[in-house]
DNA sequence: ATGAAAGCGCTAACAC
DNA sequence: GTGTTAGCGCTTTCAT
């Protein structure tokens, strides 16, 4: 495939291969102005491509970087991850190389082995889901981890993963300042290997509902399937309260099993928002915005993900050798959040304090 | 990154290079038994990993793979491109680079340049919706095409792409055979840059009506922007015929739009499939099986035309140099499909012959 | 202001 | 059965 060599253009310009190298990439200025333009004239005349190869070996550097993935095909998330990174690395020059693994642990080391012997600048370790890396993947020095973060113990690895915790803390407060109290939260089933990201949601969820004075109530708290139907399942149940317990609000794990909430509600010929509002969580392309009514929901910051990752692993951007870094995840206002129905009473919010004026007091947003 | 050089393999096992080099790549069995234990567990001993680099330039042959595709983020449908693609490239060794280009002429041309510089051994162009190859594109010969066929008059590339006009005709002919005769075609109503499945499923319903003895009513293809709301906009055109021109059953352009189609047909109350049938096309993950009903439609044959992509790139698989490689659309049966409402009457059915016939026997497949 | 030559790490032709 | 060596195409040190 590349064929005409530095020596070529050499021979075309009357020059030394020296001459052409520090020409085509220009360092120094001593070369003289006319022998550069005849230089460039003839790399242009004989059709010159550099090859990448040579210099990666000359060099020790091969701006490539690896990009070893759990799972691209299967999730809607990939794209953007792999986007933000990608970008990155055009605007510095680097290809990437992408391997998905599928999981299989044989074939991560084969691809950690591989990448390794193209002498790839920088590895970038990324999953699909918020998750942890299992101690014993061989991970090269200097890899940063992106939607994923180190097991406990191992350090050295710069890592950012999006902030479950506020995430879910900002969809419940959505749902607090538009004046429900009774805010349900429906929650995946997944057993083993139940999400991190669930466990830190929940947290953010509970955390909100504490400081604005209303009791968690676990009867709220239900769990399906990691899909539509899951969610339609726990939202029934749910529906099914006797209407001074039943939630006026619900907070969904994610976006699927907020579609599934919507199929129970409208089964029953209740209104999104006007009889119970309903926030998703990953602004889902193509399902979050085309719910009728267009879900609010939180918002993974998958591409910035990608993006920081790169920027890392280039050396552009300083990564915290050990913090874990957490980008926001923002609420993505849409029309499935509204004011709780007139009708019904507010009965298990603490009577204490200013906690409950504070929240009573934010305005719902539109 | 790759530190230890096979001259210390050598030296560590006492041997020559030359030695080590035959041994670790099984060339000849000429070496003696003795002699690759030896090796090998000098190699291992010293943690000696071969550079792909200076392989690759001393054998004109990296076992690296460009692939380069328009747009990875934005769909849903690159994954399992990549993923078709990515194993076959691992089942043999290789390993790919991945660049996006955003459809940008400039990246799309810088990327061509830097994967040649690379010196890959092959060059997959990707595109992430069924189109044509501008002819300015100026792609290295035996670069092979993805889901995307070059343009008038360029020749050379092997392409494959899905059969688009047979999966419109297997999608009229899934209604037809369940009894419908008043069938709509939504169609996207995009313009400039219309797709050529449009056309071509176009084609294959129109193919299938006539076919079928059934007269192609001009009133029963409608056009709608490619989203949810494009397709409930103008399924609602469809609904608010007067009941006898009403069609029984709709063929979406895709998913997305026949989600669209759902919404519109629920909020009047009708049912899919007792009052109206529904089919889509794309198979699009966490939207087709997860609509309720779940959407019967026709899947994209994604993984598979990327492994024949990546299959011919690498030789393993004759492409053809010319001929455009059409891909089966298999139907996806799920439940938005069923025989037409008991009291229709079927007026515009044409009173001839043996097609009639033929199509009326057609059985539904539930 | 320019050129000669070493060397990145490997494979393979050739010699012994 | 094993070793020597040229050379893949480039960058870079050192001379001139």
């Amino acid at each position: 495939m590349a064929r005409v060599r530095i020596s070529d253009v050499a021979a075309a310009a009357g020059v030394s291969v020296t001459t052409v190298s520090l020409v085509l990439n220009d360092v120094e200025s001593r070369i003289s102005q006319e022998t550069r333009d005849r230089v460039r004239a003839a790399a242009a005349a004989v059709g010159y491509a550099p090859s990448a190869l040579a210099r990666g070996l000359r060099q020790q550097r091969t701006k490539t970087v690896g990009l070893i993935s759990d799972q691209i095909a299967t999730t809607p998330f990939a794209g953007r991850m792999l986007a933000g990174a990608q970008d990155v690395a055009r605007a510095n020059e680097h290809l990437v190389f992408l391997v998905d693994t599928g999981s299989d642990a044989a074939v991560e080391d084969a691809a950690i082995r591989a990448l390794t012997a193209q002498q790839v600048d920088a590895l970038i370790y990324a999953a699909m889901w918020h998750r942890i890396v299992p101690a014993d993947v061989k991970l090269p020095a200097d890899t940063v981890l992106l939607d994923c973060r180190p097991a406990d113990g191992v350090t050295g690895f710069p890592s950012v993963v999006p902030d479950d915790r506020a995430g879910g803390a900002a969809a419940t407060r959505e749902l607090v300042e538009a004046g429900h109290t009774r805010i349900a939260y429906i929650d995946t089933d997944e057993d083993p290997g139940r999400p991190i990201a669930a466990d830190l949601r929940l947290e953010g969820y509970r955390e909100v509902l504490a400081a604005s004075g209303i009791v968690v109530d676990d009867e709220l708290h239900v769990h399906g399937e990691t899909s539509h139907r899951g969610g339609r399942g726990a939202a029934e149940r749910l529906l099914d309260l006797p209407s001074e317990r039943r939630p006026t609000a619900i907070f969904c794990f994610n976006d699927r099993m907020a579609t599934g909430a919507y199929t129970a509600i409208h089964a029953r010929g209740l209104r999104i928002p006007e009889d119970i509002s309903i926030i998703g969580y990953d602004d889902q392309q193509f399902i979050a915005a085309e719910q009728d009514p267009p879900l609010t929901t939180v918002a993974l910051p998958h591409y910035e993900m990608g993006r920081w990752a790169m920027e890392v692993a280039l050396g552009i951007r300083e990564g915290g050798e050990d913090a874990v870094h957490q980008m926001e995840c923002p609420v993505v206002r849409r029309d499935s959040v509204g004011p709780p129905p007139a009708h019904v009473a507010k009965p298990n919010r603490r009577r204490t304090s200013q906690h409950t004026e504070r929240s009573l007091s934010a305005t719902p947003d539109r």
